[in-house]
Parts: structure tokens; sequence; C-alpha cells
DNA sequence: AAACACCCCAACCGCCTCCGC
DNA sequence: TGCGGAGGCGGTTGGGGTGTT
């Protein structure tokens, strides 16, 4: 049995209030982020950790940008959703003063739909056909630039509903990374998806090219290291 | 004006990973 | 090397706001 992470009876929990807020406020002020399951007892506040933890990064943190997202944002956070899936905090880390908490929420309420009605299946960003929809107009250059999820070779899978992702945490993080990389390296798939202008050299600066390639680099070494006998 | 439906988003929950011992 | 605690993450929930009937 998992021990809760403190002392639940004792803690306030729903919408914080201002006092609270000011409390979070002032502690990290002085004492900085971190001991987030010392932080609430020694900031007189009646909250858990975690919840002073969320609170903070979610809302209270000063260089939170909040307002609406521009089109550039949800342009790099559908590129990204396409190269990572749903790694929220990869994606969000990529967005400055944005929160994977508001990223997720965003993608769910707006882009997906939005994906939809462009007829994208936002699971895997390819086309969803079945002659249920009306053609969508697509931009000019449009490519997935991301659709393969399989190693397997790229047949014509629109529609397949077994062409839906497995549980992320089901599959070895680089896999989905590195095939939707190896897609970008494809010949065009002009005649099987049309251009979702999913090209992450566009938009995506070279800082974020490199930190990518970093994160990259990193997960092989540690599946090299799990690999080895 | 009231009832209902829908949407958005802050917050919670439980699992996973990391790190120190 | 294994264990336990702390932090981090993604999925889900619920309440408040807004639009529709």
């Amino acid at each position: 049995m998992r021990k809760p992470c403190c002392d639940k009876q004792d803690t306030n929990k729903g919408a914080w209030s201002k006092q609270e807020d000011e409390k979070l406020i002032d502690y990290i002020r002085i004492h900085g982020e971190g001991c987030w399951r010392t932080l609430p007892q020694a900031a007189g506040l009646l909250r858990c950790g975690k919840s002073c933890r969320l609170r903070w990064i979610n809302y209270l943190r000063p260089d939170l940008k909040r307002g609406n997202f521009s089109e550039d944002e949800e342009d790099l956070i559908i590129k990204l959703h396409a190269l990572l899936g749903n790694r929220w905090s990869l994606i969000a880390g990529r967005l400055p003063g944005r929160t994977d908490n508001e990223v997720k929420n965003y993608w769910n309420s707006h882009l997906r739909r939005k994906l939809m009605n462009m007829g994208i299946d936002p699971n895997n960003h390819r086309l969803i056909t079945r002659n249920l929809l009306p053609r969508p107009q697509f931009p000019h250059n449009f490519c997935t630039g991301a659709s393969g999820i399989s190693a397997e070779p790229k047949v014509p899978v629109i529609g397949d509903a077994a062409d839906i992702h497995p549980p992320l945490h089901s599959r070895r993080d680089n896999d989905q990374v590195s095939d939707a990389a190896s897609c970008l390296d494809d010949e065009p798939c002009s005649n099987q998806l049309p251009d979702l202008n999913l090209d992450l050299t566009i938009s995506v600066s070279a800082a974020t090219v490199d930190k990518l390639e970093d994160d990259e680099e990193k997960k092989q070494k540690q599946w090299k290291k799990l690999e080895e006998p």
C-alpha cells in the first residue's frame, strides 16, 4: 500500500485563496524552490507539498506568459506533438513561459479539435478518411513529417482503427522520436499524405534543435546501457 | 429568466523516475 | 544492489463561466 504524499486530513483542497498564494510566493521568494514536502509547514500552509509545487509551477511563477497562444506557439505545439507525443513537459519546455498543464489543456480543448476539423487524427497526425469528412483544404506543403510510429515500411494506413498509438509508456521513448525523425528523412509522402508542413527546422530555433538532439542522445545512451548484458 | 449543455482550466490523483543512503 | 523518499509527469476530474434553448 502506497503511503499518501502527505497527511490528507490536515490539508486544504480545491482552489487557492489569495492569502495562500501570497504565503507561497513570499516563502519561495526568500527560500527558493524545492523541498516541497516540508515547504507547506515552513510556509504556514495547510496544503500538501505537491499542491504547492503545482500551484507555483502552473500559476504563480513570475516568468509565466499566460494569455492566449499565438499562432506560432500553436504551430510549434502541433509539430512537437507530432514528434514527441503526449510528453507535455518536453513540449512546454520548448515554449518559454508556458507550462505542461497549460499546453496539455490547450491541446485538449483547442488543438485536438482543430486538427480533427482539418481531417487529421490528433493521435497520430495522419489523415482521417473513410469518406466521412469533407475533403479538407490543406495548406501548401502539407505533410505530417511524423506519420510513422511503427517501424514498419510506410503503407497507407489512413483511418485504420488499429493505427492508434499504444499507450506512450508501453513504448520505448526513443522509438517514437527516432521513427518520427526518420520519417523526416524519408522520401516526400506526396502519394500517401498531404504535406502537413511539420518540418521542425522551420520554426524551431537552433538551440531547440540542439536540445532535442541532446535529449535524444541521452536517451540513446540510456537504452544502450539497459541493453548491455 | 430559468434550465440545460457545453467548454475551459485549475487542481487532484496515482504512477514513474531519480537519487541518496 | 536494493530500498525508500521526493519530485515530476500525464491523465482525469470538477467547478465556474458562457452560450443556447
